[in-house]
DNA sequence: ATGACAAGTAAGCGGACGATTACATTATTT
DNA sequence: AAATAATGTAATCGTCCGCTTACTTGTCAT
């Protein structure tokens, strides 16, 4: 714990403060939300003084903003039949519970979604550029709602294994649960080919 | 604000007091999660000193307990086709961000999920019970992670609404958004009739 | 070499938190 | 009525929080 951003930092050197201050920052949000993360704990894993956040980000908020800035990558799901996106998005679904798969905007929002202050930064740098480049990839009608209704289900397989935490959804039940959350996404992405009843 | 629990309290009733605490916890830790809520703005919607969430709960996690026991209700489903489950079930997802539609308790799994402390009362209080309980009404193979995806869906169209908060997903597209996740209920629900492809 | 400024630090501010203490008040029992 | 237990209160403890201030240390242009 309390690793350096680079290799040996230099003795003084703004660029790398703020950088691993941003690193830092990135593995506290997401580990306790944007509340639960302490400024304290930040600077001290960055291996610099408190002051020096208020001094590069104005306050814990802006950190906060820098962090979620840009953090958005769907850049995998390009050019994918949606059957493929599909299971793709199962996948990915699947991992973010993974021990430690690098940072994940959106469980960083799951975890400070009891925060009103964070709120406002996530919808804006994560809720709607999200869905309009996921929108994007999808398209034709109502391409934004089957998006938005696409990073919801993703987003609740994360709450359902971590947040509510049922058995029936451990990782160990993987295999059980991939066609299922599959098939699931199928029905967003494809429009139905044909009503069950009525 | 500021309610009494009952009609006019009688001037020491330890029953009343308990109560009003447990009414004045649910809303506060269902408006800003565990750890956002404080004990001391619950005793003041409570009516009564601090000093009494120690006396009757031990702690504040004692508190949230007590909040958490019993709060399944899963009666209305009961008895459904999966059909009509699927559809209700969407009805819930759209519902559970309406203003305030009472106590509910994914919602406080998920604002709260920044919190480790929680976390353990809310694996045991509301994953396995829910899952189990709703796994009961599902039947069939699979019944267990049938329902975990299930309430994970749901908890996802609440995180996509209000956490991420994507404007595609506005109360105002309910009409767009309901078929769309009434589509992705059924494909868990019922068995996939006809793989598309391989 | 020496200013001038950037970068970093130590210490502390005021406030909120959960929890506890010692005490006052009311109800119940004998 | 007196004794005992139940109920409620005020005040405070220690801790953590985000943030700021006054200061020191290093870097670099001149």
């Amino acid at each position: 714990m309390s690793e350096r951003a680079g290799s040996k930092r230099k003795t003084r050197d703004a660029d790398a403060t703020r950088n691993a201050l941003l690193v830092a920052a990135r593995t506290e949000f997401q580990r306790a939300g944007y509340e639960g993360a302490s400024t304290r704990k930040i600077a001290a894993d960055a291996g610099c003084n408190i002051a020096l956040i208020s001094r590069y980000f104005g306050a814990k908020i802006g950190l906060f903003e820098a962090v979620m800035e840009g953090c958005i990558d769907l850049s995998p799901l390009a050019g994918l039949s949606p059957e493929d996106m599909a299971s793709s998005l199962a996948d990915i679904a699947l991992k973010k519970t993974d021990a430690q798969s690098g940072f994940d905007p959106l469980v960083v929002a799951i975890r400070s979604s009891g925060s009103a202050t964070a709120q406002e930064t996530i919808r804006k740098q994560l809720g709607d550029p999200m869905v309009d480049e996921l929108a994007a990839l999808i398209g034709g009608d109502d391409a934004k709602q089957k998006a938005g209704v696409i990073l919801s289900l993703v987003s609740g397989i994360y709450v359902g294994r971590v947040a509510i935490g049922a058995s029936a959804m451990a990782v160990g039940q993987d295999d059980v649960l991939r066609p299922l959350i599959t098939a699931a996404l199928r029905a967003v992405l494809l429009p139905v080919e044909d009503g069950a009843e009525e």
